[in-house]
DNA sequence: ATGGAGGGGGATAAATTTATCCCTATGGCA
DNA sequence: TGCCATAGGGATAAATTTATCCCCCTCCAT
């Protein structure tokens, strides 16, 4: 496992929050587990883009970090299920917001972002199902 | 400047808000430009843990994705001022929200961020008039 | 016996982000 | 003259994060 070389900065509430939810995948992940998408297999059905290590990496760091909780049962084939911890509940109203407001600004953040001359292309079919699930929250 | 060499994918709302709000210290620039403190040398004294060149980059990518503005005035020495622009002042209550949920969790999280074995050390005294300014604020 | 579902993880490469170093420019002050 | 403040940025190195490639295990179905 890799280790950190630097120290981390852990001075205000911002850079706390940034550790826990930094990662690629794992605002999503908390999202996708608060809506009971709670087995990896699933998980990975609903975001294409991750793969299977880079999904148990992720898992990982957010069980170390205590927002998610991890239950193995002593199957054939195994069954794991994840699920928020009382903290990482409380970190999807955060999450939500993050989404939201990326939903209604995404128009203009799409020109934004094409226009970046960092970015090459951009995909938009990745998380197709991901994206339907949050339309059923809203309406639910 | 450097060039992204696989596609981004903007698919979901999180994955918006996560391009514009993914750097190292532009969650904390906003704030802080939302905090009036607006002058790039201002900014330099209240995040001792910037450098001069990474304050440019990240101001530059708020910049170029719409967040903030800059104004040059032509005078010697240069004077610069950041401000929010609309959409980029819409994000402030979604980076409240992480701030607060992690002074919240403050305690908490010191102790599992110091559990990590991915972490080395951690610094405490980087931001700390940021943290004054923090608290002035929730009492104003 | 071959392959898939379901879950894990080491080693390593590639991509991306941050940091370091150094140079640009002007005016004022000791 | 030498140094400070202000602001900007190229080139490059170091750190960190993501992705790729393999390999492991067990049952069940073809």
């Amino acid at each position: 496992m890799y280790e950190r070389k630097t120290p981390l900065s852990i001075d205000c509430g911002l850079h706390l929050t940034r550790e826990v939810l930094n990662g690629k995948w794992k605002p999503a992940l908390l999202y996708a587990i608060s809506m009971d998408i709670k087995r990896p297999s699933e998980i990975l059905r609903l975001l294409p883009g991750v793969t299977r290590r880079v999904l148990n990496v992720q898992l990982k760091e957010l069980e170390t970090h205590g927002m998610v909780e991890k239950k193995t049962y002593p199957q054939l084939p195994p069954k794991v299920e994840y699920s928020l911890t009382e903290i990482g509940r409380s970190l999807i109203p955060v999450i939500d917001a993050m989404n939201q407001w990326g939903d209604a600004n995404r128009s203009f953040l799409e020109t934004v972002i094409a226009q970046d001359p960092k970015i090459g292309e951009t995909s938009k079919s990745i998380c197709l199902k991901y994206g339907h699930m949050l339309v059923e929250r809203k309406i639910g």
